[in-house]
DNA sequence: AGCACGCCGACT
DNA sequence: GTCGGCGTGCTC
């Protein structure tokens, strides 16, 4: 096997390995680096990527043979880098990031081809009720596919299959994949306002740069943010390269894609999760040819097999849900970031609401800024007062302060809406035995069951697990013994619909977030239909109510409490958010926040609307705690199936550790989760000085470390939340 | 990630 | 006695 017609080739395999694997290949192929290749593993074959070539050297490993390339331009060497740099930054195999940009493997198969049909005008020798409805769908349809064709018309793949057979309907071949229109930089471009044309030109000329430069674009709500990154993007496509506009997920609405597509007189190529495969597939291919210019995309559109990427611009680039947290817990925001750094092109990042890590980023002159003020002449947010919980009396049940009540009651008088926001989901997150003292936890985490009265279940948030509410305590047997502690939303529209039997309710959180269920909802809040909104997270997220004059919040000390290391931060957003929902339509607004820490000084600059004054305390704590931007942090998880193993793994573990300069390894402490789907769990918090390289650290430290059996080390740089 | 190999419970 | 449960380990 080892001749002169022989190359050996590298390849890199969507598999946690810790890097390629050699090969041998014909050389008859003309693999070159990129190249996607079948190759054999075991017994099966897989998809992967050739990391590199070189000549035939004598090696004592059995090398196999690349069975075949794929037709397909090869993934681009600066994307190749890239996959590499954020294995390296994450401590992930390189393997598992390459698993990401391959998440549409159908799309090297080939182009299938797809058999259409259209009413061919034979009736066929029975027309019953189905058959008349699937011809009528057919007659006045684009050519369909058996299967969308049946599903149109309400009737059974049977009944089409029959039509088929009886010739009423015909085959027809549908051109391969769609095409993806070329967008037009002029377009239909909206008007700019002068402030929007300065901040444009400034974009523009970040574009025409062509370096890794990275632009902060700084606007309040409503400043028309949108319209003037639209034209960095017109700049990036007159100079012919491909655009990534990065969005939070929940912000990928067919009404957001509607717009860029207004704005370039082309349809955007979309890319998120729920995508069809047929159309993943295309829009793959199409990035990974060059074809596909605009991409508006969830995070996982950063591995997409770009071409020639030239602008990324991330909208919403505080959103926490652009923090991946399962699989390959990585930053999309930053590695955007890294992205133009590797490829020499701006980034662009669009917030009302920059986060803490860009503002400094901002301070310390590396990126630049780009503000816009106007919104009309209001300001950014509605008046913001405290209701100290310390000297109100609430009964039992009870939740609602008077003066909440009160503002409520006004609100619903003077025929606007209010809000009522809690972040919790379900009726009580907490159940306990009057009798012995029993809580209900979950029986695989050591967290409570939360009781969803609606659905008639507790549930375990953590792992999914759910039980029928139980009648009588499960330890002690006692009936009529269990109280529900502490409020959910439920909870509270139930409290709310005693004290305003005349309210129009509607209960808005992610239980009714499938299907149309949720957007149903949020379109009769629009109409009015209803006036007290009671929600969670949900509905502080851009959804606009023109009506809404009131936003109270619950409790406003839950989100401080997590264990998160942005916590004050996070709370400041969601309040701003929550606050800024009321007060959006013609008449001002006004929000309510029940607190139990009203002298604390994050409330207090909520009141004021003294955003600086926040950020400026917020930099102090962080910077005197050595938490990001001022320092790094690592989390890392130790979990097993048996609590002593874990525990003694995880301490020795620690004796490995070597001090370091800049670094400091805390723990291992019982994970705040203690216990998830089974699994003990220990952490590690390791923090650095910004300039220490903690990835070494954490490589040395880990080195050679095997975890036997069940036991399992995560490792999480940057951690978003210490759960 | 698969897929095989390997060691302990409930069945014809 | 075996069938098969999935825990463990390897794949150029």
């Amino acid at each position: 096997m080892a001749d002169d017609s022989h190359d050996m080739v590298e390849v890199l395999l969507p598999l946690a390995l810790e890097g390629p694997l050699s090969y041998l290949a014909s050389r008859s192929l003309g693999l070159v680096p990129g190249d996607y290749v079948a190759a054999p593993l075991g017994p099966r074959e897989m998809i992967g990527v050739v990391w590199e070539t070189r000549p035939l050297t004598p090696t004592n490993m059995k090398l196999r043979d690349i069975i075949g390339k794929f037709d397909m331009v090869p993934m681009a060497a600066l994307h190749r880098r890239f996959v590499d740099w954020v294995s390296t930054y994450y401590l992930e195999p390189a393997g598992n990031i390459l698993r990401m940009c391959l998440r549409a493997p159908a799309a090297l198969e080939g182009e299938r081809q797809q058999i259409a049909y259209v009413a061919s005008g034979a009736e066929p020798q029975r027309l019953t009720p189905q058959r008349r409805r699937a011809l009528d769908v057919a007659k006045d349809a684009p050519a369909l596919r058996a299967g969308e064709l049946a599903e149109l018309a309400g009737v059974g793949l049977s009944v089409v299959k029959g039509l088929i057979g009886e010739g009423a309907l015909k085959p027809v071949t549908l051109p391969a994949m769609r095409a993806f229109p070329e967008p037009q930089p002029l377009g239909l471009k909206l008007k700019l306002t002068a402030e929007q044309e300065i901040a444009a030109r400034d974009l523009r000329a970040l574009v025409a740069e062509r370096g890794a430069h990275v632009a902060l674009l700084d606007g309040v709500t409503g400043s028309g943010k949108t319209e003037v990154y639209f034209e960095a993007m017109a700049a990036a496509l007159a100079g012919g390269s491909q655009i990534l506009l990065l969005v939070p997920e929940i912000a990928l609405t067919q009404q957001f894609l509607t717009r860029v597509e207004e704005r370039f007189q082309a349809e955007p190529a979309a890319w998120h999760s729920e995508l069809r495969p047929r159309e993943r597939e295309r829009v793959w291919r199409g990035v990974g040819e060059g074809r596909a210019r605009i991409v508006v995309g969830a995070r996982s559109a950063l591995f997409l097999p770009w071409r020639k990427l030239g602008l990324i611009v991330v909208d919403e680039e505080h959103e926490g849900a652009y923090k991946q947290e399962d699989g390959v817990p990585y930053h999309a925001r930053d590695m955007a970031v890294v992205y133009g750094n590797l490829g020499k092109f701006p980034v662009i990042l669009s917030s009302a609401t920059p986060s803490l890590e860009t503002l400094v980023n901002v301070d310390r002159g590396r990126y630049r800024h780009v503000t816009l003020k106007d919104r009309h002449g209001r300001p950014e947010l509605p008046r913001i007062d405290l209701i100290d919980m310390r000297q109100t009396k609430l009964g039992a049940d009870a939740w609602i302060s008077p003066a909440l009540d009160e503002a409520v009651r006004d609100t619903l008088a003077a025929g606007e809406q209010a809000l009522l926001f809690l972040n919790r989901r379900g009726f009580a997150p907490l159940t306990l035995c009057r009798a012995c003292g029993f809580r209900i936890e979950c029986p695989n985490c050591a967290a409570a069951l939360v009781e969803h009265r609606f659905r008639r279940q507790m549930q375990c948030h953590h792992c999914g697990f759910t039980q029928p509410v139980p009648q009588s305590c499960p330890s002690c047997g006692a009936t009529e013994s269990l109280v529900s502690c502490g409020p959910g939303i439920e909870r509270l529209a139930d409290e709310a619909a005693s004290r305003y039997p005349d309210a129009r309710i509607v209960v808005l959180s992610s239980d009714l977030s499938r299907g149309t269920l949720l957007r149903d909802a949020l379109r009769d809040v629009t109409r009015g239909e209803y006036n007290l909104i009671i929600g969670t997270q949900l509905v502080a997220k851009g959804h606009h109510f023109p009506q809404l004059t009131l936003a109270g919040v619950v409790d406003a000390d839950l989100a401080l409490e997590s264990g998160d290391p942005r916590a004050g931060e996070r709370t400041w957003q969601l309040m701003a958010q929550v606050a800024g929902r009321a007060g959006r339509g013609e008449k001002p607004g006004r929000a309510l926040i029940q607190t139990y820490l009203p002298d604390h000084p994050l409330m207090q600059s909520l009141h004021r609307g003294d955003r600086d004054g926040f950020l400026a305390q917020e930099k102090r704590i962080r910077q005197e705690a050595g938490l990001p931007p001022y320092g790094r942090l690592v989390a890392i998880i130790v979990s097993g199936n048996e609590a002593g193993e874990t525990e003694q793994f995880s301490r020795w573990l620690a004796r490995r550790v070597v001090e370091a300069r800049g670094i400091r390894v805390l723990g291992p402490a019982p994970a705040p989760i203690a216990l998830v789907r089974g699994r003990y769990r220990w952490r590690f918090l390791i923090k650095a000085g910004r300039e220490t390289n903690v990835q070494a650290f954490v490589r040395a430290w880990l080195n050679g470390v095997k975890p036997r059996g069940s036991l399992k080390i995560d490792i999480d740089v940057d951690p978003y939340s210490f759960l």
